[in-house]
DNA sequence: GCCTGTATAATTGTATACAATTAATGTGAC
DNA sequence: GTCACATTAATTGTATACAATTATACAGGC
């Protein structure tokens, strides 16, 4: 019938979207794809999501929605009535804000983890992400310290230790990321921030672990401050 | 073919574990079954999961379980590796060390935002399963002690009214059931955690927010506690 | 012996077919 | 008009078929 167009788009897809990947599936794709579409809005809460109208839209066949759609319920992103079909649950302001009081509180135990437990080559590398970042605030380069960020939390997550924890924290920056990558765009905050991270980095360096697991809960409690200041800024625009 | 047969299967297997549910499907139910042979131990870390094997041995075809495996992967129960296969990766005592730390802080949260939120009705809920405590603790009835017990913290995640906490914290909760379940059953232990939950719902009932985080956190704190010592007894039984 | 390449088997990945359930549509009684 | 009920369509649930990949076994060369 149509296999060839099929595979042909399947192709494409796979190149634009997996070229950092080495081996990937189609129903991880999907799952990144309806994931981020819901965390980006577009899909909205409320929104039914069919099957075989997904299919379609991927170039796909359904096996691996359904994969996808099981994931995204586990996650809490949708809502699965059997037999009747699946509605975008989404991540509301009230969640966000809840992620953010949770991840103060995990955060600062992965520090402290961290700092009783982190290895040599980490915090090395850790020493080297807030040298890059002191760089690339004098730069204004906020690309940059978004990313540096995201190392900086994940070598902490990486360095405490725990499958649990990291594993726990890696989801719930996943929900946050757009509000995230906004928080950080703010200069003044930037620079502050550099300061937390920093403090952060040498509490850690002297295994000072209570000091690091405040530092740090104090370094994401702050975060949703800033948050709040700036969607009232941008009240009218979204 | 051998159709007949398979349903049949299927249906007494139905009965058995979904006696409860009105609605259900497959990949739920065989989502339950390997969790559970996970958490139980049946099935070992190391071990593979092969679909066919579990299709034949549960009498359901490859689609459901291969949707109850992208949901164990995600909740970083089996690893899978593409083209490969998936593993099991299980739950280490280390692994339910750092749940019990983190549910200490996340039920801690999850008492002092109940103190602030806690209607009525779910306020007379958590009384009324506090005097069935003290009932059952004179009783030593265990069992029903457990499961006051999972009611208890269950109205606390939904009084919290934080869809994001309940849903760690369920999630959580499951990984120690089995721990969770020997834990209560030591008299002492049962005695004392009585008085610990009084408190809990005292503080609770008197919007303290910060006595009811204080004594929830060291009540998970002192369960952790009691299941070393209580490990240690029974070191070479297991 | 052991390495290497090749054929075969086992397993996963994906698509499709069919069954069961639910939603919708329409028709007749009143 | 609208309510009840039957009929059809849409959608989900499950099983199976086929493709692609990986593991296994085995033969020949060295």
């Amino acid at each position: 019938m149509e296999n060839f167009e099929e595979n042909r788009v399947a192709k494409s897809r796979s190149l634009a979207k997996m070229q950092s990947l080495e081996r990937y599936s189609l129903h991880s794709y999907v799952f990144n794809y309806i994931r981020d579409a819901i965390l980006n809005g577009r899909y909205k809460p409320g929104d039914a999501l069919v099957e075989t109208r997904l299919a379609d839209e991927l170039g796909v066949s359904r096996t691996p929605i359904r994969e996808a759609i099981r994931q995204l319920e586990l996650e809490g992103l949708v809502i699965s009535i059997p037999n009747k079909g699946v509605v975008v649950s989404g991540v509301s302001q009230q969640d966000i804000d809840d992620i953010y009081t949770i991840r103060s509180m995990l955060e600062g135990l992965a520090a402290r983890w961290a700092a009783q437990r982190i290895d040599e080559p980490n915090l090395k590398e850790l020493e080297e992400i807030v040298e890059l970042m002191e760089y690339y605030t004098k730069k204004n380069d906020f690309e940059q310290l978004t990313q540096l960020d995201t190392r900086f939390h994940g070598v902490i997550y990486e360095a405490c230790a725990s499958k649990v924890l990291k594993h726990l924290l890696d989801n719930l920056l996943r929900y946050v990321e757009r509000a995230r990558r906004g928080s950080l765009k703010v200069p003044m905050r930037a620079n502050q921030s550099f300061n937390e991270h920093k403090s952060i980095f040498e509490a850690i360096m002297k295994r000072n672990a209570a000091e690091a697991e405040r530092l740090m809960a104090e370094h994401i409690a702050r975060a949703i401050l800033n948050l709040h200041s700036l969607m009232e800024q941008s009240e009218e625009r979204d």
